[in-house]
DNA sequence: GTGTTGCATAACCGTTATGTTATATAACTG
DNA sequence: CAGTTATATAACATAACGGTTATGCAACAC
């Protein structure tokens, strides 16, 4: 569960979700990813760094670049503990409210 | 997306998760929360205004005692926004390396 | 009323996180 | 070789986090 820690404290940053959602378009260099934000390029280094620690990306060296993609391992994580307590919320307590929460459009994000 | 700002977070703490495991057993009061850590009450009640304010627990009071209880909302979210992703995972790239660890073994923590 | 219990809030403190700029390294280019 | 490009690391400032103890307040018990 540390490395639940770690999984989850990446992807509460606004950024590094921001990263990976370019990163579910394709791989991509760090400069391509560092491109569309407004802070440093160290800054996004110290970002990767954060999500290959946490098993949500991987780096490969590609001559004078550094490819980036999604890595399955930090995501299946994440997922797999949520769907333990997708039960919980899925089939006793709160299951009108979602209901009635759910048929009210959903807008996502 | 503040929302999962806050919601990631509050899940990235080993103390948070191990709450809201409880939590999943049934509703439970302050006290009852706090027994079993090591820490002060007053760190679990930050804890506590934590998971509140991602959604992720309900309090109500019930006389002299405050009854927590899981909320679907937080959890909800977090499961959602993994959902958009477990798609990249799960038909593109790196199907075959996760059939392989997963045949290999898998333990649940 | 007084005392006790359950919990929250305040003030403080050390650690970690995130940003910055400056610099280093490694790979391409000529 | 020297110069440029892509990325990482170092050093630093500031803010956020998580813990502590001390205190406040509401609800119960007498």
């Amino acid at each position: 569960m540390q490395h639940l820690d770690a999984t989850f404290a990446a992807l509460a940053d606004p950024v590094r979700r921001a990263i990976l959602a370019r990163l579910a378009q394709g791989e991509a260099t760090v400069g391509e990813l560092a491109k569309p934000f407004a802070i440093s390029q160290p800054a996004i280094s110290r970002h990767l760094r954060v999500l290959e620690a946490a098993a949500l990306i991987r780096r490969e060296r590609d001559g004078q670049h550094r490819r980036c993609r999604l890595d399955a391992r930090g995501l299946e994580r994440a997922s797999e503990w949520l769907d333990f307590y997708r039960r919980f919320w899925s089939d006793s307590f709160d299951r009108l409210e979602r209901h009635l929460k759910r048929n009210k459009g959903a807008s996502h994000d």
